[in-house]
DNA sequence: GTAAGTTTGTGAAACATTTCACAATAGTTG
DNA sequence: CAACTATTGTGAAATGTTTCACAAACTTAC
């Protein structure tokens, strides 16, 4: 399988038509047309069969995609051949929150390590995760062999934490931080700024009336 | 003013380039120029000098844009008239480090009505915000002629919390549910689904080596 | 006051993504 | 087993977004 040119909003979408398809209950339905799936996930449907022809995944004429393969196909494509590590830099609330909120919901991920600066935190084990000073990080990544980073430390210390964890190997950040990361152009951010999201529904909940 | 046309990226990179403009000291740098504020942002050149010709800012040759009129401009283009209301459905985790985070950030924005169905929570003052019970939810969102959600309640009341919030008038909605929301098309809905988007910057992080 | 050096604003090209529309195909029915 | 129906897979069209490239315009320096 040698894929790369696949787009993000096609791997979005196809996280997203896994997470529907899971919670269909495989007794009463087995079969789904891209019309149906469409629907469930809110995109048009052949835009649901493009994305699926992307990872070379065939349905059925006349009756649609089997639901188990189609879960399992899309595994193949998204998910870590053995389980992956992920650390997190900043266990403050929103920190805390994904922490919390992640733990065990997706099998082949983990958030397996996690950093602050606060003395009351280290060495404590919080939400099921230890925690190490920052300083550590760079080692502890480096040995876990982790590629993920989550940053949800304060906006004045989120270049160097990416910098730091970007040394230590990582090839995937996600940064809550609401700065703009300066990186080598191979690695991959993804920002998630509360504030600036909440600026843009507030924009667009006055536009539409 | 008769925009409508305007896309969501633009929008989205207006609202990065005012915060990016906040952070510069009006003694030290007055003006700017389009490669500068696109280095700072991450984005090309002429993308920022197609965004504010957007908007119809104009900016003078040789000398570039002026900055706090800049702001200035692009906060008339963003920001409501007057300050705006945010209802906050679910104080679990998320909620409450959103609430926690987001508290003074936007002067034109006030998270100013959180609800929950817990008892312990409700009619106490949690980070600065009354707790109310959902079942008043309608009520105060009407009363507050409030027009935006945020959504941080577990996937299978979410799509009720909706219900309510719209048939309330909002007509944006945060939503951190990990769930499609179905919606009238002119209501405007965000999702924020925590899961997906790390597994898909897991994904990139193996891409990418 | 004019020549040189930058920068803006923007039409047009390039690129990316979505949607259409329909041939091919599998299932179903009488 | 043939006719009918419904669905996939996918070229091609449509739409949306970014980038190029350059004329027009302002500033500065001499």
């Amino acid at each position: 399988m040698e894929h790369h040119l696949i787009s993000e909003k096609t791997v979005e979408r196809l996280i997203l038509y896994r997470r529907i398809l899971l919670t269909i209950d495989p007794e009463k339905q087995k079969n789904i047309v891209s019309h149906q799936l469409a629907l469930l996930t809110g995109v048009k449907s052949p835009q649901v069969r493009r994305d699926l022809m992307v990872i070379g995944y065939s349905g059925s004429p006349a009756r649609g995609y089997d639901i188990s393969s189609l879960i399992e196909s899309i595994g193949h494509f998204i998910d870590a051949p053995v389980k992956q590590g992920i650390a997190l830099a900043g266990v403050g609330n929103i920190g805390r929150a994904i922490i919390d909120y992640f733990k065990g919901r997706r099998p082949k991920l983990d958030i397996s390590a996690i950093f602050d600066i606060d003395p009351e935190k280290i060495n404590r084990v919080l939400h099921g995760c230890r925690c190490y000073h920052i300083d550590q990080m760079e080692a502890i990544i480096r040995a876990g062999k982790i590629h993920m980073g989550i940053i949800t430390v304060p906006a004045d210390s989120a270049q160097s934490v990416a910098e730091h964890m970007i040394r230590a190997g990582v090839t995937g950040i996600l940064n809550y931080a609401p700065v703009k990361l300066v990186h080598p152009e191979n690695i991959h951010v993804e920002n998630r700024d509360i504030t600036l999201v909440i600026e843009k529904v507030a924009y667009f909940s006055r536009q539409v009336r």
